[in-house]
DNA sequence: TGTTGCACTGGGACGCGTTTCAGCCTGTAG
DNA sequence: CTACAGGCTGAAACGCGTCCCAGTGCAACA
């Protein structure tokens, strides 16, 4: 594979005018130009990628850093992201943690490598990581650590109130809570805002209508499954349609109507939501990862100091409440 | 940032000292590797991951070329990607195209210019150019393109095949169609299948029953509609569970009964196929996506030749057909 | 004592562009 | 006919590790 050198000898010319070329500088004679691209095209001449990542110091490469690939929301906010990164020539690179803490604290290294110009944080169970990877590149966050680094989130508190209230109006007087993983910023917010909501209304929780780490349809089943030994809650919110339908499903076989029996809620609004005429939560997740990649491209473009957005959630309101 | 000749000045040794540590190669003694070790804590230092690249002409990344992130096929592949990946130590950079030939001939560049060491191909619309490609490096494919590049795939034809059989032994007589991508490998593939199985069979098919380029819920409920203007097929072969969904939402709220008045079969047995008792095929996607990485990762390595493979699908039935 | 062998170490080329700086040349204004 | 500006060009340093080759020093063996 030719390289820069070569193409300089073989047009008769240095390298640094070759490299003028490469990047479109002016001060080249026009017939210089030619021949360089001549030979160019001859050669089939790409240059080395690495090789100019190492020279100027950046890769134009991004990450993302998310438990899992599969789970709707990440899905989404790579989508977006990626969408940014194609139009502004960037590269997205994926570090899928799978919960594990040690992967977490794995991908500074790609920070620290130069392997990437900056991070967007799609979810980390371990926000005080943020305070080092800060130090290391521009880093942005998809959940609220606005005390550390810029971030971009939704009101998931709002969103959980908005439901509660919502649940209470059709005239629950129970309601049973049901989180993905509960030590991650989300899950926090949520569960806050939850207990927050009940001690100034009269709605009622028991720790026996609280589960977490649904993640699927089928933890969805199997949770359905478990509640039925108990008496149920009129009403449950989860924190996933995925995890909403599995429950649906579960209770609709077992004889128990949604809503009459308990109304059920879910997040996300992804098609199964919509399928199943789940009442939900719609938040823009594509558009976050738009917003986010944005962010992160311009913050490390002109160093500014970054706002942080708090994007608002609707309630989509259908056949499950 | 401290970088090797700094720790090697500070540690009295030389830079091929340093390195040796870093590397884990022997013939270092026990004091030197303890003040190396040393000064390299002190400094914090951290090896340039591109200075590296650059030197072993290698990256330890690999690509994923997928239209669309937010697609369920893709995004289960670039799960089982992504796990070996991680298991590896390699890295994944996820390429969208989002179904634009221009992108699909742009993401040569990755190869070209050595920022991948290998690439996977989610599916691509001009398989001419995987010709190219595998001069450039080592390619994977995850759809039938044996004939230019090794290839993990699933049966589609088959599986195509199992629902047609299906669906006749149900009583069915006339069948519809509707794919998503009809220029990809896997739209092509499903075509010629049910166009040959047509063929040896009574069952009909008319071009008023077929539709393609449907990826979505909202697809599926608007080819309800335009279904509805005519003559309804006994059963309609759908390429995706979520278009698939779609349809019977809206069927079912115009009043048509599923699968009474029309059997419908979907295609990847995601959630809300399951959620809607979709009849579906279920084809172990994750588990492509880490055998397509694993082929393409000990491949890039031994250069061996590869084995293709062809995945059996399985069919699932519920309540749809 | 002279060899041979092995563990350890350093020098420096190499991978490949980018960028700074100095210098040359030509044209134009004074 | 100077003088200066500005266009064009090349040499060489630089970014940062890797790795081959050529030692050096010490121990064991003949």
């Amino acid at each position: 594979m030719a390289n820069i050198s070569d193409i300089a000898k073989q047009a008769g010319v240095s390298k640094s005018t070759v490299s003028r070329v490469l990047n479109g500088h002016k001060h080249v004679s026009k017939e210089k130009r030619r021949t360089i691209l001549d030979v160019m095209e001859r050669l089939e001449y790409s240059p080395n990628g690495n090789a100019i990542n190492l020279s100027r110091g950046k890769t134009n490469t991004i990450g993302v850093l998310v438990p899992r690939v599969g789970h709707p929301f990440f899905h989404q906010l790579i989508e977006g992201i990626g969408q940014v990164c194609m139009e502004r020539n960037h590269t997205l690179l994926v570090i899928q943690t799978e919960h594990d803490p040690a992967k977490e604290e794995a991908s500074m290294q790609y920070l620290r490598d130069k392997r990437i110009d900056g991070l967007i944080i799609g979810a980390i169970s371990q926000p005080q990581l943020l305070e080092t990877m800060r130090t290391l590149g521009p880093v942005v966050a998809c959940e609220d650590h606005q005390d550390i680094v810029p971030s971009l989130f939704f009101n998931h508190g709002k969103a959980i109130i908005m439901l509660l209230q919502h649940v209470e109006e059709r005239g629950a007087q129970t309601v049973g809570l049901c989180l993905g993983n509960p030590d991650s910023g989300v899950g926090r917010v949520r569960r806050e805002a939850f207990d927050q909501y009940l001690k100034t209304s009269t709605l009622r929780h028991g720790i026996q209508w609280y589960a977490d780490r649904c993640y699927s349809f089928e933890n969805g089943q199997a949770l359905a499954g478990q509640l039925l030994t108990i008496d149920l809650p009129d009403a449950i919110i989860v924190g996933n349609d995925e995890v909403a339908a599995g429950l649906i499903d579960q209770f609709r076989k077992d004889g128990i109507r949604v809503p009459e029996d308990i109304a059920i809620t879910g997040f996300d609004d992804v098609p199964i939501a919509r399928a199943l005429e789940i009442t939900t939560i719609r938040q823009p997740v594509v558009m976050l990862g738009r917003l986010a990649a944005e962010q992160l491209l311009d913050d490390a473009l002109n160093q500014s100091e970054s706002a942080n957005s708090l994007l608002e959630p609707s309630l989509m309101i259908r056949q499950t409440t």
